[in-house]
DNA sequence: CGTAGGGTTGACAGCTTTCAAGAAGTGTGG
DNA sequence: CCACACTTCTTGAAAGCTGTCAACCCTACG
């Protein structure tokens, strides 16, 4: 179930060329498309959910730009342990760490089926330096990613494991808005072997986590979907650097029953929250 | 003891304009020099240990370039607490994190009297597309500093708080070898909670973890002056995902008496490493 | 229908944090 | 030069949280 994609030949699955591609290049870099596509266009690629996109340590002759879909970055130890470094989406460059020495310095997988543009090194140096509008647009791009570094190392840090998880729901929650999706229904795209890999616990404590932040009245969580039910709340618990936010006043809010149990029964109330008892 | 800098005149302490700056620019950023510098040269810049170069939150006018010394790139939490994000040595960029959003994302701090080069973000953009090696230089730099994150946020990972420190210290030695310097002994310019903040783990913990790392015979530690004299067990014990490394033998090796007690006694032995006992 | 993978929860050992105290280093002023 | 204050570093003890092991439920899939 997991395919991936030979190095030398990047373009396996399904490659669409066409006109135009690269003013949405421009959009997925977040800039106004420019008239003044003179450039062969870049490829357009789908990538089926589990492929990997790019090879840890493989020579980097590509740079890539989410245009649709989810991927994980992750790196490989010695010792086989994966730990995921992010999540990439619309956007968001992939392989960009590949140009410093030459091979990519973590693997790109995709967590859902989605689609790339593909720039071969020489093309990408030679769009920097003829089209203004794609340089200025890989500049805020490059920046925003290192911001989003920062940020998303600000995570991992030295905080409890829930408020960890709290953080990282609130990133993915900002992600959504800014995508123009709903920032309280969020679908996540990874397992929660790769979120904890992500915040650097295990996954039986993301798994709590989630419990304890449903029981407090922040989420509603049905596996990979998530409700945020109480904004403030939730920040308020990622604020705490250390400690249980606080004295959160009592464990559950009688007033806010929540359901709990998660797919007790059908349709709709799978949601698990809160143990009314 | 606390100088900062002004955002309006950022040049405060010793500004020092000389000719063929540029070139000593690019060497920094590790390219060689180009003799092509027709442009206004960059500001070259002291800094004494201390000073905020670089303000979280306030306007991005500059970019710097590290030319001599040493920096923490720190985020202070609304609660106040201080995140180190990472220490920046010669060739590193200051500041970069402020394009994509107009204001700088984490605050640059002296941590000895450094030299850095200013560039303001207009001639910054001036000299990307007048000079060809000075853009591939900034290329190659910010592509490093990205894996440099991504190695950072390895670090950071679901390891224990010793392997945490032991990858730490592999990280800085192996940037120390980069700079021609003793891969071996380090003279670390962070105290113990700036180490600890960079590694999510609390202040003592360090201090705790520098002395279990000596007391296997790794290290010798005198407060900031550490010596690694077993490169390959400090690596073996970074390598560890979980767990003591499996099995160290025993406590202590007989065989390696090693010193212990921090400046019990005169000129050099302050070692700290092993209790004989 | 059986298997495999994902998710949840419990129990316990182990590590880390927190609180507290002491030792050592640094800088200032007398 | 010494005393003093302040910061840094180290260490101990108790409490808390997290990791590990294990079991269970559910869904997907062959």
């Amino acid at each position: 179930m997991l395919h991936t994609l030979s190095d030398r030949d990047p373009i396996t699955l399904a490659p669409v060329v066409r006109p135009h591609c690269e003013s949405r290049l421009l959009h997925a870099l977040g800039k106004a498309p420019d008239a003044s596509s003179n450039m062969t266009p870049p490829l357009r690629q789908r990538v089926a959910t589990g492929t990997v996109l790019l090879h840890e340590g493989a020579p980097a002759r590509h740079i890539c730009v989410v245009q649709a879909g989810t991927f994980k970055s992750a790196k490989t130890g010695d010792d086989g342990y994966e730990h995921v470094l992010g999540f990439s989406l619309r956007g968001d460059l992939l392989g960009y760490d590949g140009l410093a020495n030459g091979a990519y310095a973590s693997a790109a997988v995709a967590l859902e089926d989605s689609v790339v543009f593909t720039l071969p090194l020489r093309q990408f140096e030679t769009l920097r330096h003829a089209d203004a509008a794609f340089d200025l647009a890989l500049q805020a791009a490059l920046s925003q990613q290192m911001s989003r570094a920062i940020e998303l190392a600000e995570l991992m840090s030295a905080v409890a494991a829930d408020a960890r998880l709290a953080r990282f729901l609130l990133h993915v929650s900002a992600r959504m808005a800014e995508q123009g999706l709903s920032p309280r229904r969020l679908r996540l795209r990874m397992n929660r072997r790769e979120i904890a890999s992500h915040l650097g616990v295990a996954h039986e404590t993301v798994s709590r986590c989630f419990s304890l932040l449903a029981e407090r009245g922040y989420l509603l969580v049905d596996n990979r979907e998530i409700e945020i039910v109480d904004m403030d709340g939730l920040r308020a618990h990622a604020h705490c650097t250390r400690g249980p936010a606080e004295e959160p006043q009592q464990g559950a809010d009688p007033s806010r029953p929540a359901l709990t149990r998660s797919s007790a029964n059908g349709s709709r109330s799978r949601w698990r929250a809160a143990a009314a008892a």
